[in-house]
DNA sequence: GATTCAATTGCAAACGTTTGCGTAATTTTT
DNA sequence: AAAAATTACGCAAACGTTTGCAATTGAATC
């Protein structure tokens, strides 16, 4: 505020040009060294700091990232974040998160803001409002002022775009086939929110394992929910009651498994001799459920810091776009663990 | 990047001064109205955005708070980063997250980093490091600069700052009190981490109810925990290995008590009736635990709130320091709810 | 003593925007 | 018709830093 000194005010002091001052402080050999020594040790003394602002305005480039993402409220994304975090701040890169809350209105404010501010680069993993409608103009009009934007986790309707996501659809395919090498006959799957990729793409592994297995879909089994316990709970409850019950469930995620957990302990039913859980994203927690809880891993704080590496090369004039599918892998515990397969 | 239009470009184009395209987007009344309205045109049309940057530079306010903070890997944090987010979108402000991950150099780095980038203020919450040493010459020197610094959680060794914390003492007075209540006689309590304000302050009311009802602390049913499951486990498994075994439990954060109960429940104790528990957090899956967990809520959101609202005064010019320390509030579920008292 | 060279330092522009003040041009008032 | 007022726009400085180029100084060479 008032009290911060400028290279300005050093060089009033020393009675000479800004010029000399910040290139003694950058060490720069043109400057003597005494009076490089001198000015760094004053500058040290009164507490300088470079005032990046100016930087960024004359170099075109703020060495921020800015990161868009509909919340934080759930492992995958602070995962995300401490991965991005932990490549970029050795690299002198500061974060810019915004939480859209899955709000186009949001996500379209907080990307204007962000150009504003001149970032390098977002990460961004889109709204389902803006999934929901396809409203990708905002979107557009960024790329189109050749601002680097990789995407995290949802597709984006363009191809030609940088993106790094986990195998979705093979992470929940592999669910399915543990569920069915463990004997289950039918198996359920709670979707999650329609129009978001990965409640898609974990669909789609679902139906597509079940029919390599010359299996259908049974729509009976198939019920939406949030990425929440509570209404993983609601959803199992009406499969639970109604005449063709499921033997195993195939969770979007892991919040819902606690949630169906709840419910089928309640109603006696034994897990996973009865009923078989497999969950999504390996929270902390998973092995800690009511029952140790299966889950494909998808390798949260890999995708933080791919995205952080995919942005590094950017920053390196690296023009071609990259997509990254990571690998899930499946953590066989004992919601689903059969020992002997009926 | 390339394809960025500046005023002085449409400036150029319509071969008249910068302050008159700044006047007209800003819309003056200065200016023509119908001259206006023809640059504003223009100007949407070429996909103008204002550079913030320059503006930062200009007004010596970057409409940027700085976050720096241990870890986001918790509900709590999260929480209150959304709680920021909520009141401070709608302020036009941004954050920049950082994350310490404990280390008193990162958090330094940090600090100069965000100082160099001339956020508008600081909200902090000290990392362990820092504490356990007292490592504070980088937070005085920053307070020196006049920039307004805001501690959340974790207190700092001066009186007069700016702070807004819980009343952890006060929560787990209650939890423990709650604990008597429910008619436990040998309370154990898994002490966070060293050093770390929380984990004092919470012991402090643990010790401070049991005093109250004329009991001392016993060493032996004091353990230290880290703020994982696995460690909650491990200290637990400890806790009923000796010979003075606890009836009642009360643990430094809900993820604790997730361990706690896995362990609980595998050597065969009936939860509550045997060992009754209480965590701290009320974490979004703490009724969805193997028992549903009682908690004391410290109202996570509302603490990023609070400090919004406080870092908002400060830009109002509010010189004056304020503390602010939230209710928390027990939430009783089954792992402490005995129907009948022992 | 004139010339060349190296060692230091200063000048000025640039990044993009805002804003007080000056200055035309036009209209209104006397 | 002259004076005053209004309207509309331009000029230039400012924010803090870097950097190519010019300028100054002093010493070394011819």
């Amino acid at each position: 505020m008032g009290n911060t000194v400028s290279i300005k005010d050093i060089a009033r002091k020393f009675k000479c040009a800004p010029s000399t001052i910040s290139r003694a402080l950058n060490d720069h050999p043109m400057i003597n060294i005494d009076t490089r020594k001198t000015i760094q040790e004053y500058a040290n003394k009164v507490g300088y700091q470079k005032n990046t602002i100016s930087l960024s305005l004359l170099n075109q480039c703020s060495n921020t990232l800015g990161v868009i993402i509909p919340s934080i409220s759930h492992y995958h994304e602070t995962a995300i974040i401490e991965g991005l975090e932990a490549i970029l701040q050795p690299a002198g890169y500061l974060l810019n998160i915004c939480l859209t809350n899955e709000s186009h209105a949001l996500e379209k404010e907080y990307l204007d803001r962000l150009v504003a501010n001149r970032v390098d680069a977002i990460c961004i993993s889109l709204s389902q409002e803006t999934f929901d409608h396809s409203l990708n103009e905002h979107i557009d009009k960024a790329i189109s002022r050749s601002l680097p934007i990789i995407f995290m986790d949802r597709f984006y309707h363009a191809l030609d775009v940088d993106r790094v996501i986990t195998d979705d659809f093979k992470g929940a395919f592999m669910a399915t086939e543990h569920l069915i090498q463990m004997g289950c006959q039918r198996i359920a799957h709670l979707h999650g929110p329609k129009g978001i990729t990965v409640s898609q793409q974990r669909f789609k592994g679902y139906e597509a394992c079940l029919k390599k297995y010359g299996r259908d879909v049974d729509d009976q089994l198939v019920k939406q929910v949030m990425f929440s316990p509570e209404s993983g709970l609601a959803a199992t409850k009406s499969l639970l009651d109604q005449k063709t019950k499921p033997d195993g469930i195939f969770a979007v995620n892991d919040e819902v498994c606690f949630g169906a957990m709840k419910i089928i302990q309640e109603k006696n039913y034994k897990i996973p001799e009865e009923i078989a859980l497999v969950g999504f994203d390996d929270i902390p927690l998973a092995a800690f459920a009511p029952i140790a809880l299966s889950s494909v891993s998808r390798q949260s704080k890999k995708i933080g810091e791919q995205s952080a590496h995919l942005f590094l090369s950017k920053m390196n004039g690296m023009h071609q776009h990259q997509q990254f599918a990571l690998e899930p892998e499946l953590i066989i515990r004992e919601s689903s663990q059969r020992n002997h397969c009926s």
